[in-house]
DNA sequence: GTCTATATCACGATAGAC
DNA sequence: GTCTATCGTGATATAGAC
């Protein structure tokens, strides 16, 4: 049952109760945690989780707050850099797939948050914990729109839907590193094993910029790289 | 067996049964479903549930096996009809939207099922349930593997890793059918409306044939179809 | 096959001592 | 800020009548 949690003890109990929760909602979900036990993780009694947070449902808003905090500070730095398009395009990969690896609960916690919004009390969703977490998401995703819109505005891209191309980069990164156990063996290692990771961020680069089917070779950039 | 003359919910309580979990599981997951509440969706008693599966594991685990039987037969039957490996992988893409677009559960069952494990009691992937499912999973995987392993070894796909062209496509299908609330805001329209399909067909398919960067045409093929 | 009733336990949350 | 004790509810599962 007790399951090692690698959590450093330092921080106020606040961050503590962050870290533990963090990790707890990722591997199980909302409704697959129990104040209880982030408590008995934490090292606190179960009524002192009460006095930081006023329920479970703003202790998991903020735990997803700052991980979409995290993500849109890494990302806007990586997409702020000058250069084409192309290029930002890799940065942001770059700094998505670092992201998704320095934070390993991040990946999990993100792809379960499209789904629990079923599991969490009516009308959360007009908490202010969860209106600051959308005004983050927006953010972020408004920074990739306007990357892929100028992409194709400039024809470095093709013609793409922005939208679906968000979509296309989410799957190839967020649920990738979120795929656990079964990416795992997939894979043939870890997930997060710097070779997995290493190949994970050739493979998507060159999916976005060839896509599956080969062709001739153009201008001497067809072939491998 | 008479002829069927109801439409809906003509089936054996353990058909409904399984319909009605199959339902809820996808919208709140394994922890988020009750089996009260299951019993109550049907029309039965709680205690009914345990007459015909022997606790909500297996329940769980016999909803999670249809699913994938489901996607098994619709794809080795989209892939065995002949054709090159494009062609081959047109049909393929085509067979999974089919699926998880007629069988609006399943999206979010599976992409779920890859968190479940922990949720689950331990020693649940010894139950024999749990087995048939891995059985029918890894024949779904083999099908794609052998199709880019022929695609590749021929020419006519890049040399790809076989396992990080799976996760794309899975990232690229069960995912993006999957995010729910989120997709349809992203996109503008609910995901399962016939033109959002249809965007997302056209979409992965020229994400995988040409990538998102523009490259120029080549013997007539690079440009816009 | 379906039901009522019950056993046992964990849940989120609160009250109040210190 | 942390604790013990408790409330009310709902969880899975079982027993046994019909």
């Amino acid at each position: 049952m007790g399951a090692n949690l690698a959590v450093q003890d330092s921080g106020s109990s606040r961050d503590r109760i962050l870290d533990v929760a963090e990790e707890l909602f990722a591997r199980r979900g909302y409704s697959g945690v129990g104040m209880r036990e982030v408590a008995a993780e934490v090292g606190l009694g179960k009524s002192s989780l009460f006095h930081h947070f006023s329920g479970k449902v703003e202790l998991y808003l903020e735990v997803l707050n700052r991980v979409l905090e995290r993500i849109h500070v890494r990302l806007r730095d990586a997409l702020a850099a000058p250069g084409c398009s192309a290029e930002r395009l890799d940065r942001g990969i770059d700094a998505l797939i670092d992201g998704l690896v320095d934070e390993p609960s991040s990946a999990r916690l993100l792809l379960r948050a499209l789904f629990e919004d079923e599991n969490l009390p009516p009308g959360s969703d007009q908490l202010a914990e969860h209106q600051a977490g959308e005004r983050t998401l927006q953010q972020i995703l408004g920074d990739i729109h306007e990357l892929i819109r100028e992409g194709v505005k400039s024809g470095e891209f093709r013609s793409v839907s922005a939208a679906h191309t968000i979509q296309t980069i989410i799957g190839a990164t967020a649920y990738h590193f979120a795929s656990g156990e079964f990416g795992r063996e997939l894979i043939g290692s870890p997930l997060l094993d710097p070779d997995a990771v290493a190949s994970r961020r050739a493979e998507v680069k060159a999916m976005l910029h060839h896509g599956l089917v080969a062709r001739e070779p153009v201008s001497g950039e067809g072939g491998k790289e």
